[in-house]
DNA sequence: CCCGGGCCTGACGCCACCGTGAAGCTTGTT
DNA sequence: AACAAGCTTCACGGTGGCGTCAGGCCCGGG
């Protein structure tokens, strides 16, 4: 790969636009420094948590231990070749995306991409934003929840799919924190959550503010969703371990 | 993914995957015996069943025999020509929706294409999430357009297929991006979609521009389609996430 | 071949909104 | 009663969204 003085067309300044914070681990495989390095910035910078690594060997062992959400994989690779690491993954993690980096003339054949199982592929030299661009849609469509799309308890009804919340069929404004609060907490129903938890799911690992938070967030919630937000019924406190909610 | 052997365990919210499978069938038709398996195995791990075949003679017949939901043809056929397969399929069923491999090379014109009837087309080398993201499309498209090529609200009145805009009877003039921007939000009227999903859906990988130029489209949108373009009913701001249009 | 207009893109500044955490008060537990 | 944990208010600072503007590219006309 080391043909190519730098992978990147261009240094256009990237998204600054962070939708919603991305809580996943990405590992990335590639054995140039320089680029590793660049890559590890661009995920992190747009909140990702980034793990590196140079051979295909470690890929695997890291890939087994850290449980990624997605992997960036240069396809030329010291020792395990990385068709043979793509492979490999994709027969342990089906679904796990995987987005390839290559010169161009490695997928001259479409054989190749498609024999490996990745799920994108990008070519040297690539912009940032694409990689960025492709890797988000491979996470999206993993993380697609067709769960269940509407939930309803009292005269509340929510639409996940709509981000939309309504009481006696009157709209309800959450922002967007608090709708992703919500939404883990009616997931997760009947189950008491730390606050910790909450944290870690719903705000991810990057910025972890105080569990104080946490509270203001259920209060706004107790406000808006609650008959009588002074004695909640459906976002109860455990006394010394977090919240339930009920429905 | 494997029940037991999922070698990931994450607290997260447990994914179980009931994602909601498509039930079509879909004809693959290609004579490369690798391609072939590698196609049937991406199709198949989305739900989709396949048949496939190597040639466009037993391409037609089983064609008529199995009633696919879709068809891939390879351009590149032995015996009867991808182009030929092509057209008769499109001169029995004009509705079925077909997606062309090509080599880049044989598309130098779209307009081919067009004559052809095929509905997309993706050129080799191509992303296999392309592809994937291509036929659901073709499949969406077909699916959901009994006949709906227009709609209205308000005072306006939009013919897809004309592509044109109406406002009181008067014609609006919409740029050809503007157009995609709100025929994509259209179709996904009362979603919250990302700026990035647009930019994704809307403008494609290659060419990815920053999202503060999605900011600017629906700028347009609203001053040329909103009652008040100052406080906006339709094309909806959802602080944090994206937009949403609604009728 | 040059010119001009339309469209896409992105920069900048303004403003509203929302997340955050401190502080004081209330509730619950022992 | 005393201490711990939770609740609520409030103010601040950051972030995201909007609208205007300017530069660049492409296409069509002169």
């Amino acid at each position: 790969m080391g043909s190519l003085a730098t992978p990147f067309v261009t240094s256009r300044t990237v998204n600054p636009t962070p939708v919603v914070k991305p809580t996943g681990r990405i590992l990335v495989v590639e054995d140039d420094p320089a680029v590793q390095k660049a890559l590890r910035r661009l995920f992190e910078t747009e909140g990702y948590s980034v793990e590196t690594q140079s051979d295909g060997k470690s890929a695997l062992d890291s890939f087994q231990a850290s449980a990624p959400a997605a992997v960036v994989l240069d396809l030329r690779l010291p020792k395990v070749s990385g068709s043979d690491v793509c492979k490999e993954i994709k027969s342990i993690a089906p679904s796990l995306p995987i987005v390839v980096l290559s010169a161009a003339s490695d997928v001259s054949d479409k054989v190749l991409l498609l024999e490996l199982g990745a799920d994108d592929y990008v070519t040297k030299p690539f912009s940032p934003r694409e990689l960025l661009a492709r890797v988000r849609a491979a996470l999206r469509h993993t993380a697609r929840t067709p769960d269940v799309q509407v939930v309803s308890f009292d005269d509340i009804s929510v639409d996940f799919k709509k981000m939309e919340v309504k009481r006696d069929g009157q709209p309800v404004i959450l922002t967007a924190q608090e709708f992703k609060t919500f939404q883990f907490l009616v997931r997760n129903a009947d189950r008491v959550i730390s606050r910790d938890e909450l944290l870690n799911e719903v705000w991810g690992y990057q910025n972890y503010p105080s569990t104080r938070t946490v509270d203001n967030h259920i209060l706004k919630l107790r406000q808006k969703l609650e008959k009588d937000p002074s004695s909640p019924v459906h976002f109860r406190t455990v006394h010394g371990m977090g919240y339930k909610f009920v429905r």
